[in-house]
DNA sequence: TTGAAAGCGCTAACAG
DNA sequence: CTGTTAGCGCTTTCAA
């Protein structure tokens, strides 16, 4: 079997105890002990059980992370984050992708509890099933949500403010005299998609411009269904001039589909995203899109995760980040 | 605390040992005691301890992935195979991300080991120092390598032909013409990059056509590499008629700098990719590229590994998969 | 079919 | 500065 404290302490002639205390740098063992100890370690290739470690002390340093969707690199790009700040708090990270599956989710958060977290980030659907919310207040660690909230837990968000991004990319467009405007949405249960579409119902009442309901199809989030969202809507003979997408993905799928079409984007048609990709800039047309602080969001919910496992009794504080239209090639022109 | 068997033992009368068996579902134990502590497992909200299990049995049913690039999606569709091949064998999944870095190498191996994990699935880099390939000599669990190859741990490796793969793109696009290709390769501590440029240098010595040093160009394997590596070949005047890049990130960072300097792919500049991601069929034009079976590279990495955990005497067998060039919009007409 | 006891490897509390 | 003892929650003997 592998090399444990008992060997070490075989090896060297001191107590298991003395060993574990010199391998954790404890001030109060000598120098000599010390290197005779980690020397020795190193000898025996030493590898720390982490498992027996954690059964015993309170803290196991790892941190769930239930991320959603493994196929869209938003969530990579907030994961970054999250992996920036474990690693300056010490923590190391478990992650998991719900696929945007209710039971999936349940399960992760059960897997990680089950493996002594400290703490989880999660970015949750948003199902307020009683099941569902009674997970969270049932919940024995810290957990914060990352870019998604769920009703009653406000304070436990950090988010960034969807409504008001999607709000100011129809305001654009309308500021470009566009009043036919394709709205895709995403994944119904999330709080993303809600809050988008709220952005857009606001920008439209604001401005007075009735919505047809017509105008608004849902997609997953993919590229495909962004793609097959505008052929048909081609197809039916929908008119419109612009498009607003859920996201970079499904503005993809939606530029190929104009160009596949015949259609010049963005002189006959105008296409926006949301999320702000690392790829987005590579697309043809570069895209206009809306730039949610992937990285600062996953290092923010990081951050605060650890706050409150150091200190239990602290109050959760909602946090809202702003997010910020990125003009490119799809829109025509700046911003009036 | 939290609630642990000695709860359920306490509340139903029964003893812990019981409890545990019960709740493992051990065929020993009467139907009447099954119910009850289920039931009162249940009530009591029980999760069990998986690492306080894992200490005392020798299986912790987890397995450690050491992945290489979180910001290639590649990587997450390999991991999709993992996934699948884990759950049917009732396992758990570790990830974490080396970025291509030999000492993140090294850390993600021995966090997981520390974390017991039952087995590993590695995309190493090609490092071919004595102390890499002593962490593998002496890793005390069944490893197997996806994707890349390690100097002496060819039984370990389950590939796809990277040197035919990128030979029968050099073939295509000799077959049509092209003498004068850019080569944008990869990062050079990987055994992909190595072993397509080989593939490149086959191609050319079969053609019989002289392979200029100063047609390859290194990338890190993402878009803006492959954008800038373009953009400079054409500030330096070079000429090249046909562009084969390591993967599709980089492909699209070329496409990206060809039409930003006014020429047409594929009537100017033909572009071929490599991996067949997912969102490639959505770039514009759609690129033509290498298809890598990523979902069964996975899948069949973690079925072989699960052999091995069950009968660790088992040898070990290197396992190639077939590639298969993709045609799409960036190369002319079809195959010859 | 069930229970009692031992121990996985480690750390914390207490002695010295 | 170092050693002794106890015990985390569970599973695996062994005994009944």
């Amino acid at each position: 079997m592998s090399v444990t404290l008992k060997d070490i302490a075989q090896a060297t002639g001191y107590s298991i105890n003395t060993v574990s205390r010199a391998l954790r740098d404890d001030r109060r063992i000598s120098d000599e002990a010390k290197e005779k100890i980690h020397g020795e370690a190193k000898r025996l290739r030493y590898i720390p059980n982490a498992i027996a470690s954690a059964m015993r002390s309170v803290h196991t340093k790892s941190i769930g992370v239930v991320t959603a969707d493994s196929a869209n690199p938003f969530f990579s790009e907030v994961n970054k984050g999250i992996e920036a700040m474990a690693e300056k708090a010490g923590c190391h990270i478990l992650v998991g992708s719900t696929e945007e599956s209710l039971t999936r989710e349940k399960n992760l958060v059960n897997l990680f509890l089950s493996r002594m977290v400290d703490g989880l980030v999660v970015m949750p659907v948003s199902d307020t099933s009683e099941e569902h919310l009674e997970l969270y207040r049932s919940l024995p660690v810290p957990f914060i949500f990352a870019g998604r909230h769920l009703e009653g837990f406000d304070d436990h968000c950090i988010l960034h403010d969807d409504v008001t991004g999607e709000k100011e990319v129809v305001r654009h467009l309308f500021s470009h005299g566009h009043r036919q405007i394709l709205i895709l949405t995403g994944p119904e249960q999330v709080s993303n998609t809600q809050d988008r579409l709220q952005g857009v119902r606001e920008a439209f009442r604001e401005a007075g411009v009735p919505l047809e309901e017509s105008s608004i199809w849902a997609t997953n989030g993919h590229a495909e269904e962004g793609y097959a969202a505008v052929n048909q809507a081609l197809n039916k003979g929908l008119p419109f001039t612009a498009i607003t997408c859920f996201n970079d993905l499904v503005a993809m799928g939606a530029l190929k589909s104009l160009s596949e079409n015949g259609l010049s984007c963005p002189r006959q048609v105008e296409v926006v995203g949301y999320d702000n990709l690392y790829m987005s800039q590579f697309m043809q047309p570069a895209l206009t899109t809306v730039d949610v602080p992937k990285f600062r969001l996953g290092y923010t919910a990081m951050d605060r995760l650890v706050c409150h496992i150091k200190n239990p009794s602290a109050a959760y504080e909602k946090v809202m980040m702003p997010t910020r239209l990125v003009f490119r090639e799809s829109t025509r022109g700046g911003k009036y």
